[in-house]
DNA sequence: CGATATACTATGCCACGCGAGGTATATCGT
DNA sequence: ACGATATACCTCGCGTGGCATAGTATATCG
């Protein structure tokens, strides 16, 4: 369950969870939970270094006082989520030759 | 094409490289290159790990004056297979997340 | 009134991929 | 004959990065 499988789809969450409309920090973690977990110290470097990429821009909104911080994907992070359907044909290819079953024992 | 996504099946690979008949470090990266390039400097590292996680043994073989070592999938090993073939339900499920058009916009 | 939810941040550990470099034999091209 | 390339293993050290821990501050709920 800790499939460090997932670790590789981090940042690709974190775009997906912005695709259809802006979100913050916190509502990222609830909205992607059903498939992964990401903790807290584990989504903010990893949406600072999206930003410094340019796949996300940072807006700042005062919400009960403090502020709260909306990320909003850019035309260059939704190349990278294009990006990724491209790539997942090698990771298929991958997948299919690992559970492809050994041609003579087993 | 660096794809950190394919870290994650990094030791997968390796099981499922071995898993059809033993095969040895050198030999271990040129089958999986057409799926994956990994260095051996990333690859014995793994076969130690695999090995300490009782995944895979080792046989020592003379081979031109030289040994060659010969990786050998356990049945732990082979379970490990089985449990990746388990979880890649979940990332199928995480992958569809991910390319599943936003609601409304875009 | 303490616990929990909301919301963001900083620090520091440790795992790990991988480039660079080392050793040694065999083979192939010129 | 000799340098290059292939085979085959190994180690060291850098940088990245996931995540536990902890801190700050408000609002709400039992």
């Amino acid at each position: 369950m800790d499939t460090q499988l997932k670790r590789g789809l981090l940042d690709i969450c974190v775009l997906a969870a912005i695709k259809t409309e802006d979100s913050y920090g916190y509502k990222i973690i609830k909205d992607i939970k059903p498939y992964m977990t990401m903790s807290e110290s584990t989504l903010y470097p990893i949406l600072r270094r999206l930003e410094e990429a340019g796949h996300l821009t940072v807006r700042s909104v005062e919400h009960n006082g403090r502020l709260r911080k909306y990320y909003h994907l850019t035309d260059a992070g939704r190349q990278k989520l294009k990006d990724f359907a491209e790539e997942w044909k090698e990771i298929m290819e991958i997948y299919e030759y690992v559970i492809r079953e050994g041609n003579d024992n087993e």
